[in-house]
DNA sequence: CGTTACCTTGAATCTCCTCAATACACGTGG
DNA sequence: CCACGTGTATTGAGGAGATTCAAGGTAACG
């Protein structure tokens, strides 16, 4: 499933560095990072990434590709807990707790880069920045899940939906994998309804439904908004997301 | 609404270091953390510690009483994300990011220590392994809200409120305020309903059914499980709670 | 050209919501 | 002391919204 690496890259000419949503390294936190990276891996689409209830003796950063992150019941309902976009880290709570407690799973093809959780131990002491920033991302991904608990205890089918495509559309943007209107992602219907919390089958027809009024459009993989300022009637404002973030 | 120092305290002498849930802090930690103490607050039962929304010149600690975190639509509906009990923190994410993104409101009358947003920026740097504490609080958040997100997406209404019980009886019992089987808390149907994303009125009467059948009962603000397995066939066990915490 | 994955639609059923009315405990002021 | 308001719990009835089952359609792929 994994395989060795692909880019080669090294962390100081990684493209994300580049990229005006991160907050800029410091030499010596480049120097870091780069011992922190210990290869890259690969994982076919809708291949387990990581499995809830299991360690792991890395984490993750996305180079390219989309994944899920989700939680299960024994009798296999599942919840999709969070959207994985090129830049995220992945794994992180496995590094905290005792274990994953959600699954990643690829939805494209995903290339990782592989930091090391032994690393990762030090970096309060060696670099106090990147432990802040670590703090960060899980409250960052705090405002999220508590978003998406709102959505899920008190917005109608049509109301989540709609707050989906906006999330999804500005984690692109920031992500930079969006083109121009369109993005590009290769999700399903079914994966909405894991989202959103209602069945496939109702899950289409308000997805109909908002389509035959025009707020946006979606064939294939391709999602565009027709009209966003519908879009923004239906939901409200989206507040949870944050940039510039740190690197990691 | 807030006050001076109550207790007046020392954070050496804090009962919750005392507690088997903490890890143990070293000498030098405790040494920060008592410089870290600026005072003490208290709010009345019902009224909001913290606003969504706005930002807070210091973090807070639970000393005692109990508190929801809840976020609001514009029309008013409203979503508890969480529950905070005694030896909790809060307001950790308007330090973190920009502002909070959730409202705290107190439960019952609530004590809280104060502590300094400005030395809780050179924490990382001092002692790193407060540092990490903190991003071991906000991935301990992550893990409750995810399993509040599956609760919400995926469980009927009876086996949310199935969840919700177990879940308020484990922090409880971590938090050392229950006694013996009764966990006394002074929480609403309306807090229920609120919780699992269903109306006052079902909710009501998915509770009345769960009693009926000796699950468990609630008069007036206590809470007796009355059988463990019934209430562990209705929503299996429950994993997202740990325990030792860090001591912050 | 058949298989697979995904999307779409209709019909019957059940869960959950809203509205409305009642009941009870509590504290407050007359 | 009682009358009253407030907050919370309870119950019934009718309707909207969501679920399940089932069938059919389309596009991609070997």
């Amino acid at each position: 499933m994994a395989s060795p690496a692909v880019t080669g890259v090294k962390c100081g000419e990684c493209k994300f560095q580049a990229m005006k949503c991160f907050r800029k390294l410091t030499p010596s936190e480049i120097a870091f990072m780069r011992s922190f990276k210990v290869g890259e891996a690969q994982f076919k689409r809708g291949k387990d990434i990581l499995r809830e209830g299991e360690k792991y003796p890395e984490i993750y950063s996305v180079l390219s590709g989309f994944a899920i992150k989700y939680k299960t019941l024994e009798d296999g309902r599942r919840q999709i807990v969070n959207y994985v976009f090129p830049g995220d880290l992945i794994g992180l709570q496995g590094s905290l707790l005792d274990k994953m407690h959600h699954g990643v799973e690829a939805l494209s093809d995903v290339l990782l880069c592989k930091l090391s959780k032994k690393k990762f131990w030090d970096m309060n002491r060696e670099l106090p920045e990147l432990g802040y920033d670590v703090s960060w991302l899980a409250a960052q991904e705090n405002a999220i899940l508590a978003e998406f608990l709102l959505s899920a205890g008190q917005r109608s089918a049509s109301e989540r939906i709609a707050y989906l495509i906006q999330v999804l559309f500005e984690r692109a943007r920031i992500a930079g994998v969006l083109k121009g209107k369109t993005l590009t992602m290769p999700v399903t219907q079914e994966h909405f309804a894991d989202t959103i919390g209602f069945s496939l089958v109702h899950t289409n027809k308000c997805i109909a439904r908002l389509k035959r009024i025009g707020v946006f459009s979606w064939k294939g993989n391709e999602l565009v908004i027709q009209d966003p300022s519908k879009l923004q009637d239906i939901t409200g404002p989206i507040t949870a997301i944050h940039t510039p973030r740190p690197f990691l």
